[in-house]
DNA sequence: TGATGAATTCTGCACCCGTTGAATAACAAA
DNA sequence: TTTGTTATTCAACGGGTGCAGAATTCATCA
């Protein structure tokens, strides 16, 4: 005799962990970490807001776990470094353009910059990871004694481009072209990290 | 005989409103839109919460009659325009980090910052604000076929000093005297506002 | 003086939040 | 087969949220 059929194990395996993972990436790149509740994370995969907990702990180890860069940089770094040096801004904007421009990119990229702005801790793990995987090796790459400043001048850039383009919405600055917008933006980049400061 | 001590109307004029105001304006600076609650603004300024809705009716009400630009752009605009064109980039720049680096000034610029990532409304209230008020001036005053691209450009480099250095904190960035930061910005903006794309 | 309106506090409603604990069912290992 | 581990749901707790309504007191003006 089954006393109730909702409750216990399902057969088989159900992918719940991931499906969890991903509604978080998702609600986290659209509304930013606050206005994300675990209710409706657990809604969205389609599952019981117990289990976010039970697979992922509380809702700022779940953010934590879920928040990754958009690339991997030791893949991506070097690709943009090699090369004509004076060419280095042209590329890392083609480079940050093309991943805003692609909707998963551009989801995580909102994620950390949403959640930056609102949720004190991960603007503390942002900040450190940035730091440990984006800015210390392009410092050690342009190889000036200034070199991390110069990194974070980029980051401001970057950073900046994706709040007026994406997140606010500034027009015509939002519907331009990829292509004119890394034409724009790739000397401030180029100046930033090799030009006189 | 007094029949409750504490309920009813106060003798003489009691400030509240303007106390609501700045409670609301110091708090949604501080933690973000989302972060700040009626009851916490109202704990700040001495008062029943009922008072909130009382003056300035709704929380978003609230947080639109008390956005402001840190600055009146009618007032400094023309300043910043006038004299030797090819230093425009120097003294806008001069103008934003000194704004940033006054509390208030801070203040006000990082709840605009704060509310724009989280609360869409506010996103569309300050875009408009930017719009009509900042960039659309500057627009005009460039006089170029592209000056409002080139505008929303100088915001996207204003908007993204403003998070590296003093919302996420990316060092040394956050820690350079601001003249240094000056130095190093006032090229961008310059080459935005009148040079070549 | 009397009447109207504004300022103030209290109470409470209806809802959402993150998290926990117990109960149940399937799987894995013995 | 038994035993323990894991996945799952349900229910609930304690707390916070924005906001509306009633009651009370002061101010203002006829």
């Amino acid at each position: 005799m089954v006393s109730n059929p909702h409750t216990g194990r399902r057969a088989g395996q159900s992918g719940t962990r991931e499906a969890i993972a991903t509604a978080a990436r998702q609600q986290f790149a659209a509304r930013g970490y606050d206005r994300t509740s675990v209710r409706s994370i657990a809604q969205e995969a389609g599952v019981d807001p117990a289990l976010v907990s039970h697979f992922h702990g509380s809702k700022v180890d779940l953010f934590l776990a879920v928040t990754e860069l958009p690339f991997e940089p030791a893949e991506v770094l070097p690709r943009i470094l090699a090369g004509d040096p004076d060419e280095i801004g042209t590329r890392l904007a083609e480079f940050i353009v093309e991943a805003l421009e692609a909707p998963e990119g551009r989801g995580r990229i909102l994620a950390l910059v949403r959640a930056a702005t609102s949720e004190p801790e991960a603007a503390r793990a942002i900040r450190e990871l940035l730091t440990a995987k984006v800015l210390q090796p392009l410092a050690e790459a342009i190889g000036a004694g200034d070199a991390q400043y110069r990194a974070g001048l980029v980051m401001s850039q970057v950073v900046g481009l994706t709040m007026a383009r994406y997140v606010v919405g500034i027009e015509p600055l939002a519907s331009r072209d990829p292509h004119s917008v890394v034409r724009s933006v790739a000397p401030t980049l180029q100046r930033y990290l090799a030009g006189p400061l």
